[in-house]
DNA sequence: GCTATATGTGTATTAGTGTGCACTGAAACA
DNA sequence: TGTTTCAGTGCACACTAATACACATATAGC
């Protein structure tokens, strides 16, 4: 029975309290690795990063627009250039604020 | 400055410390459901699942294999039946492996 | 103004994966 | 043994999303 309540707790975790689109733009192989480049490299424009990849830059740019939509990444446009660099806070918040949630329902 | 460390530091947590098959395995629509109904309605076996969803039983048992091949459900064979339940301790634990391999980095 | 550079968008193609149907394998039971 | 039921697999199809190319927009500099 205890199994059971945890198994009706982690069902409404899901439902209630993860951000689906936030976690599916995140898991994604190459947003992850643009992701990791933008991290050990910092704040880059897109030309720079999109030189890293094999993909087109305006795919590129496409991913970091979707990213951006859902604040894994923020844009800084100055002049020409659009620079985006990585919301690490704001990563590590969803995933503290998921694992606060699913604790305190699995206590319950 | 800070703010390119943090950055740094959450390039090596996302190539590191993410179980990417894992999370892309939970956040799927379908699969979230199923896991939903499981997790509301404790272990069931295939035939019950299916007949709560519109997909045919050969998908939820395909969907259902790959999370049991990433430990989001777990399943036993009795007799001609296979029951799955899910992994609510698993699947915290993954959250909460991440959350502090997040904290930990960022903090350092 | 004109040209060059940086970025974003429209659109068609392609790759990946979810899906359903038919079939197979395994187990229970008459 | 033959039949029924439950679960998984092979395979073809459909749908979504990633991709590339061409073009549009915006800004800088001449």
């Amino acid at each position: 029975m205890g199994s059971e309540k945890n198994a009706l707790v982690c069902g409404n975790f899901i439902e209630d309290n993860i951000d689906f689109d936030f976690y599916k733009a995140l898991f994604d192989p190459v947003r992850s690795k643009i992701l990791v480049y933008i991290a050990s490299s910092g704040k880059k424009s897109v030309n720079e990063i999109a030189e890293n990849f094999t993909q087109d830059r305006s795919v590129i740019s496409r991913h970091l627009d979707l990213m951006n939509r859902y604040g894994i990444v923020s844009k800084t446009k100055i002049n020409r250039y659009v620079f985006y660099e990585v919301n690490s806070k704001f990563i590590f918040d969803k995933f503290e604020e998921t694992t606060i949630n699913l604790k305190r329902l699995m206590e319950t």
